[in-house]
RNA sequence: GGCCCCAUCGUCUAGCCCGGUCUAGGACAUCAGGUUUUCAUCCUGAAAACACGGGUUCAAAUCCCGUUGGGGCUGCCA
C-alpha cells in the first residue's frame, strides 16, 4: 500500500474517436493495478478539445470498455465523491487555478501570432537549436496584458517554466531526468475557460486523488511538464508508470494504416472479450510462471507493476488467434450459440436445437466467431456439389476406387445407416455400427464419400459428427442425394 | 536536428535488480512426424535469440562505458 492514503487510479480518454486499443490496454494495467492493490478506478473523459470531442465517441468508448470487461468505481455515468468527471464539465475548477498561476506570476498571456510563433520556430531550427518559446510575452506588464485581453486581443496563457532539472520516479524506469531549460514556456490554456490537458490532466489528479498516473510511454516528455505544474500549484506529486507502447509490425506506433485500431473492429472480427483482455494483459506484462491463459481474477493476483516490460511490444494477430480459439474451445455449446447468433444468418435460428448442435461439434474448428458461418453453414442447406466429390481423392495406388464402387458404397452405408432407430442416432452408436464395415470395405473407401455427401464439402467435420448433427432424417435424405447424383 | 526511452529466438517473453545452477526456458507462428476419410483439434519433435565493441571480475545474457539500431516526443491534440 501506498502509505496511508488509498491508491486511485484512473483512466483518461479523449473522445475523439472510437476506443483504440492502446487505450483499452492501459485502462486495463490501471484496473488490475486497482484491483490488485484495493484502490479505486476512476474514468475520466478528457474532452477539452470541444473541437475534436463528441458525445457519440463518449458512448463508443464507455461501451467499449464494458465490453472489454472493465468497471469504474467513478465516472461520467456512476457518479462518485469527486465529480463531475468530464473535463468540459470542470471548467471552473481549471479557470481557479489559471487564475492563481497568472496572479502569482507564475503564468502569463501570451499575444504573439500563429505566424509569429511558426517564424521563431524556423528560426531557432535553422540554428540547430531545440524548438521552444521565444519568451516575448514573457514580461508584459499585467496592466498592459489586462488591457490587450479587455481590448479584445486574442491571447493563450503560457507557464513559466522554470530553468531547472526536473526529476520524477517512474515506478517502471526508475528515476528519470529532464533539462526544463529546454522545454520552454508552454502553453497551458487556449483561454481561462479553455485549458489544454496537459493543464486540466495535471489539476483533475490532484482535485481526483489520484495516486498512481499509468499510462503509455508516449507520454514520458508530458510528465516533466505536469510535474512542475504541479509544484507551482503547491500539489502532492503522484507516482508515475509509462507503460511501453504497442507497434505495428513495423515496429512504429500503432496507427490505422497497418491494423485495425479500434475495440469495436475486434468485436466485429469475432474476438470473445476475455481473449482480447488476456492478450492485451499479456503485451508488456508477464507472470512469474509461464502461464498463457488467464482469467481476470487470476490476472489480478498475479499483477505486479514491476513486471512490466519496458521495451515496446508488437502486436501479434497471431496469437490472439490462438488465444480466441483457446477461448471458444472453452465455451460450452449452449453459451457459444448464444454468441453466436449475431454472426450467422437469421434463418440459421430457426432450428435452436440443430444450431446448438452444429456449434458443439464446429467448436474446436473456430477461431473467430465469424468463422462459423463458413465453417458450418452446409448444416443448415446442402450445397450443390459435384458427383466426383463423392469419390475418395485417394492416392493412386488404390486404384480401385471409381464411380461405380463408390455408388455400392453409398448404397452399403444407406441401408446400414437405416437400420439405426431415431432414438439412438448419434455418434457413438453410428461409429460403432460402421466401423466393422470399414474392415471389409476400407476406410476411406467408405467414410469419404459418406462424409462428403453429407456435408457437400471438401473439407468438413467427421461424418458421425454430422450425422448426430443432423439427425436421421436428413441424413439419410442426403445420403439419397449422393446416391442420385452417382447414378 | 534536439530531448528522452529502449535493446534475449520472426513475435510475445523467462532469466537481468541479488554475476556462476543458461550446453539461455516457455508460448505463438514455422517445419517434420503421429492420431485421422478430409479439415481442425490433440500429441511428439526440429529449427530459431543474449545487437556490437570495450571494460570490471576467477566468472557477464546478467554490472559499467561507448557504438549501432529501434522507438517516442518536439501542437493554441491527447
Amino acid at each position: 500500500m501506498d502509505g496511508f492514503r488509498k491508491i486511485r487510479v484512473r483512466m483518461a480518454p479523449s473522445p475523439t474517436g472510437p476506443l483504440h486499443f492502446g487505450t483499452a490496454r492501459t485502462a486495463l494495467f490501471n484496473w488490475l493495478f486497482a484491483r490488485a492493490q484495493g484502490g479505486d478506478f476512476v474514468l475520466r473523459i478528457e474532452d477539452t478539445d470541444i473541437e475534436r470531442s463528441s458525445p457519440e465517441y463518449e458512448k463508443d468508448i464507455i461501451n467499449g470498455l464494458k465490453w472489454f470487461g472493465l468497471d469504474w468505481d467513478e465516472g461520467p455515468d456512476v457518479g462518485g465523491n469527486y465529480g463531475p468527471y468530464r473535463q468540459s464539465e470542470r471548467l471552473e475548477i481549471y479557470e481557479k487555478y489559471l487564475q492563481k498561476l497568472i496572479d502569482e506570476n507564475k503564468s502569463y498571456y501570451c499575444f504573439c501570432s500563429k505566424e509569429q510563433l511558426e517564424l521563431d520556430r524556423q528560426a531557432m531550427l535553422a540554428q540547430g537549436l531545440a524548438p521552444k518559446y521565444s519568451g516575448r510575452c514573457r514580461n508584459l506588464s499585467k496592466e498592459e496584458s489586462e488591457k490587450r485581453i479587455a481590448n479584445g486581443e486574442k491571447a493563450v496563457i503560457r507557464f513559466k517554466t522554470p530553468g531547472i532539472e526536473v526529476e520524477f520516479i517512474d515506478l517502471i524506469r526508475g528515476k528519470l531526468k529532464f533539462d526544463a531549460t529546454l522545454i520552454g514556456d508552454i502553453v497551458i490554456a487556449r483561454n481561462l475557460r479553455s485549458p489544454l490537458f496537459i493543464f486540466s490532466g495535471a489539476v483533475d489528479d490532484f482535485e481526483m486523488k489520484i495516486t498512481h498516473v499509468i499510462r503509455g510511454e508516449d507520454h514520458i516528455s508530458n510528465t516533466p511538464k505536469q510535474v512542475l505544474i504541479q509544484r507551482a500549484l503547491g500539489f502532492d506529486e503522484v507516482k508515475y508508470a509509462h507503460l511501453p507502447l504497442i507497434l505495428a509490425p513495423n515496429r512504429t506506433k500503432l496507427s490505422k494504416r497497418y491494423l485495425e485500431t479500434s475495440l469495436n473492429d475486434y468485436r466485429k472480427q469475432g474476438y470473445l472479450p476475455e481473449a482480447m483482455f488476456n492478450f492485451l494483459a499479456l503485451l508488456g506484462w508477464h507472470p512469474k510462471d509461464e502461464q498463457e491463459i488467464f482469467s481476470a481474477e487470476e490476472l489480478i493476483k498475479e499483477f505486479d507493476l514491476k513486471r512490466i516490460q519496458k521495451a515496446g511490444a508488437i502486436f501479434d494477430i497471431n496469437k490472439l488467434e490462438w488465444l480466441n480459439g483457446q477461448y471458444i474451445k472453452k465455451i460450452k455449446p449452449v453459451d457459444l450459440a448464444g454468441k453466436l447468433t449475431e454472426f450467422v444468418p437469421s434463418e440459421w435460428l430457426n432450428n435452436k436445437e440443430l444450431f446448438i448442435r452444429a456449434v458443439a461439434v464446429e467448436k474446436e474448428r473456430m477461431k473467430k466467431l465469424t468463422d462459423f458461418k463458413e465453417l458450418a453453414d452446409f448444416f443448415f442447406e446442402l450445397p450443390d456439389y459435384k458427383a466426383e466429390l463423392l469419390i475418395w481423392p485417394r492416392p493412386k495406388e488404390i486404384e480401385k476406387i471409381n464411380k461405380e464402387k463408390t455408388l455400392n458404397n453409398l448404397k452399403l452405408l444407406l441401408e446400414e445407416i437405416s437400420k439405426i432407430f431415431k432414438a439412438d442416432f448419434n455418434a457413438a452408436n453410428l461409429e460403432k455400427a460402421i466401423i466393422p464395415l470399414t474392415e471389409v470395405w476400407g476406410r476411406g473407401e467408405l467414410l469419404w464419400p459418406l462424409r462428403a455427401g453429407l456435408s457437400g464439402k471438401e473439407i468438413s467435420p467427421g461424418p458421425f459428427e454430422i450425422m448426430e448433427v443432423l439427425g436421421k432424417e436428413e441424413t439419410l435424405r442426403r445420403l439419397k442425394i449422393a446416391i442420385e447424383k452417382l447414378e
